[in-house]
DNA sequence: TCTCCTTAGTATCCATTGGAAACCATGTTT
DNA sequence: AAACATGGTTTCCAATGGATACTAAGGAGA
């Protein structure tokens, strides 16, 4: 069975989103929702390094794709809460694949790195 | 249990693969290696609109990282054969994962996105 | 022989993106 | 009054991305 897009096609609708998703920080963020509803700075304290204004773009692009909510209680200082909707979930859980997998093999891809290095300065 | 790395942390190597992992080429590229060894204007090719820049760029980091081999064939003209490693098949099931999202939650995401722009645009 | 075609790239240029830092409004605490 | 919290936007510069043209080596066709 096919599925109605093909990511190798240009023009497919969904080269736009994997384009989206294939984005260090929207998965972070992604992958940090699946434990529950989150705020903005504390999204912000726990991804390190990210900016402000990455963190807002980021959000927002996740927003516009049904991926993430965004819920705003008038509190003092005003609260912003992000959550996972049901379709995002089924997202995260790729996601974080990913990630893990990124952690996971990390040792073997050093190693693959250095040798490249230095066969390479050998030459 | 826990791994020994951490992509949240900033300084954490993880955050350098998730940089590399996390690139719609990339994920592309592995995906299409799936199916056995491409030469690299066959890859050139089936991944429409890819600039051989951006498809050398990318295929250079994925060898250093140890994802991929490249085999020269002293053929006229030249042959480069690029083929994913043991590695590089383990994340090519992790990257399948996502474009295969990507193809099967489009419908979803386009109207979520349709959805949000009239709201904006009523306001 | 001259020209075009193939291979697998590199080189160059310009536009878009990314990140660092400053700034904003609002209100509480010190 | 000054500093801190909230959740952002704005500004600026450097880095990246993509389009295009170019390279070398050899085969095929005119």
């Amino acid at each position: 069975m096919r599925y109605a897009y093909d990511v190798y096609e240009d023009r497919c609708p969904t080269r736009l989103v994997l384009d989206r998703l294939a984005d260090k920080w929207a998965l972070l963020i992604l992958d940090r929702l699946e434990g529950g509803p989150v705020r903005f700075n504390h999204l912000r304290r726990d991804i390190k390094l990210i900016s402000q204004k990455v963190l807002s773009q980021t959000l927002k692009k996740l927003e516009r794709d049904g991926l993430v909510t965004r819920t705003v209680y008038p509190t003092v200082p005003v609260t912003v809460e992000y959550a996972l909707t049901p379709l995002g979930r089924t997202l995260a859980e790729t996601a974080a694949a990913l990630t893990h997998w990124a952690e996971h093999n990390m040792d073997a891809i050093l190693a693959s790195q250095a040798a490249y290095d230095a066969a390479l300065a050998e030459r």
